[in-house]
DNA sequence: ATAGGGCTTCCAGCAACTGGAAGCTCAATA
DNA sequence: TATTGAGCTTCCAGTTGCTGGAAGCCCTAT
């Protein structure tokens, strides 16, 4: 399979592919013209990365639970762990964004949004109590 | 003041005070011997970054931002403009976020995390139904 | 005089791509 | 058969918002 065919089947889009290849998460074979040839377990390699990836796992994250797809000796609390602390990651970012939208949301519910130049947002930025 | 102290008082690294510097968000007058000569509208413009800093504002946000501040002219419905676009931008990121947490946690709730290999995590991830 | 801390600049690198240029290859058409 | 045009290749640069480090000047205190 050439990598066209590739971004279409995973929808992963070509330059990812290349550089998922550049980083050493796939090692597609060559063909005498120079030119990609993916094997099925490549395609399915990306599709995992693609997956793990949606699920907002950092690059290294998906080296790691690649690594642990591909090694049948793995122990399965060893996955968790990964997860795990992507979980309380997400958690943590959740809050974060939650905590800003509140304070913001306050703030923009205040603003007239009118032709006049007073807004609380602008007075709170500018450290107005 | 020097980059020092106004590091000090805004909680801003001095290394990030000389890249907005760079970027031009502040302008910090110069002493004779090259050293940055920050005013007191300087501490406050540093300040309101990093306050819309912390509230999740771009960079070119807060360039906006700033410079409505600083117009005497403005109407408050063009920050309300700008404040609203994040708002939503947030907005879009804590639904991704919390359509990741769901998905995610439901497979390490289901993950034994033991010495085994099996695994749903690794069994999703790879596509498997 | 010297030690230290603070200041300066510049260069490089992080994550995870993405865009673009220059150039080769291949399949199909005129 | 010659030539399009699409698809492939590599390499370099840029994105966002810093952050680290090196080399070197400045200032104060001992």
């Amino acid at each position: 399979m050439n990598i066209g065919e590739v971004a279409d089947r995973t929808g992963i889009p070509a330059k990812t592919i290349r550089y998922y290849e550049d980083i050493g998460l796939v090692r597609p074979m060559r063909r005498p013209n120079g030119y990609r040839a993916f094997r099925d377990t490549d395609l399915h390699k990306l599709a995992f990365l693609g997956r793990a990836r949606a699920l907002g796992f950092s690059i290294e994250d998906c080296r790691t639970l690649l690594g642990l797809y591909e090694n049948e000796s793995r122990e399965s609390s060893q996955v968790k762990i990964v997860a795990t602390e992507h979980l309380a990651a997400i958690d943590r970012k959740i809050a974060q964004l939650q905590s800003m939208y509140k304070t913001l949301s306050h703030l923009v519910d205040g603003c007239q949004g009118d032709h006049r130049p007073d807004c609380p947002i602008l007075s709170d930025l500018s450290g107005n109590p």
